[in-house]
DNA sequence: TACATTAGTGAGTAATCACTTACAAAAGTA
DNA sequence: TACTTTTGTAAGTGATTACTCACTAATGTA
């Protein structure tokens, strides 16, 4: 990976998180970048392959993300381990997740199976702890969260902080 | 408002909602409504002006939505119409609200202040049935409707019925 | 009827789109 | 060093973009 490279995935990240992916041509991710805009179709063959190399890069980050919720033992850490995690999203990861969500409504670009561990997780720890339908209180953090992601993300909430706090008193963990 | 006019507007929504705004080209709104280009700039003066009027007229729909739980004395009600509304979205007005939810994504079209009523009754309906931080309350319902909303529109809900049946009985209405 | 306004069209416009090509500079390799 | 491969650029390509213009058809309105 060159230099170029990585200031066209690092200017093409920033446009498509800021502008969308449409809506940001490859002439614009160029002249960020500070390369001539045919550099970009020699490394990433066209503007889709560019995508679906910023996408790769994060993919990987995702995957970390979910790793402690996924072998902790106590099902009360997995579930506040779910709930803190759109409250501690890094300023370098904030891009990434922005973009994330707006490629989910801007290309028919669905991929639920990628939360499917996660879920299952949850419907694990639920079950240990004795909840009677685990599978819909599973659902439940899901659905919660992506509205979770979403206020924090487009920065409508009113007091992070105490709202996290509620969280974890509503579920007493 | 002439049939023709409205034929752009049909189209239009149905291809913004689909495909979104910057995607959707005038002159692919043009065909589908079986109308000469020009006309689109004639009645709507430009690609924005044509999205403008759509959204007023749903801005009308929305706003009646949102009046028998404004109305209504009975707090354990406007809780449970709130958290009934997304599951209640009717054929005709998916689109609509498809559109309203790539938007906030896809223009930096912000505006939460349009929720802001719904969320100052729920936190009135709170506060009469005497919970401990109305506020909070309140804006976790705002935060999850958002999720729901979403995994509605997104159809990534495994079985309604049994989600809002779930719903009714955790908040006890 | 005479005239003004509105509705509608088809063929334009310059600008921008994603992408290609021909070629040079740099870097790796023997 | 001699040669191949990779990296990079500048100047293109045809297609498409939002939008305009000159014009006709239809619809008021007196």
């Amino acid at each position: 990976m060159t230099e170029k490279q990585e200031n066209i995935l690092n200017a093409a990240l920033t446009l498509f998180a800021k502008e969308g992916y449409t809506a940001t041509s490859t002439s614009k991710v160029a002249r960020q970048a500070g390369v001539s805009e045919g550099l970009i179709f020699r490394h990433f063959k066209n503007k889709e392959g560019l995508l679906q190399a910023i996408l790769q890069q994060g993919e990987t980050r995702i995957k970390e993300l979910f790793i402690p919720i996924l072998t902790t033992e106590d099902p009360k850490e997995a579930i506040r381990l779910t709930l803190e995690m759109p409250f501690s999203v890094t300023e370098s990861e904030f891009e990434f997740w922005k973009l994330q969500f707006k490629l989910k409504w801007e290309l028919e670009y669905n991929n639920p199976e990628k939360m499917q561990p996660l879920q299952q997780a949850l419907t694990t720890a639920f079950q240990q702890l004795g909840y009677e339908t685990p599978e819909l209180e599973a659902e439940f953090i899901m659905v919660f969260l992506e509205g979770v992601s979403t206020a924090i993300i487009k920065d409508n909430m009113s007091d992070k902080r105490k709202f996290k706090e509620f969280l974890v008193q509503k579920y007493k963990i």
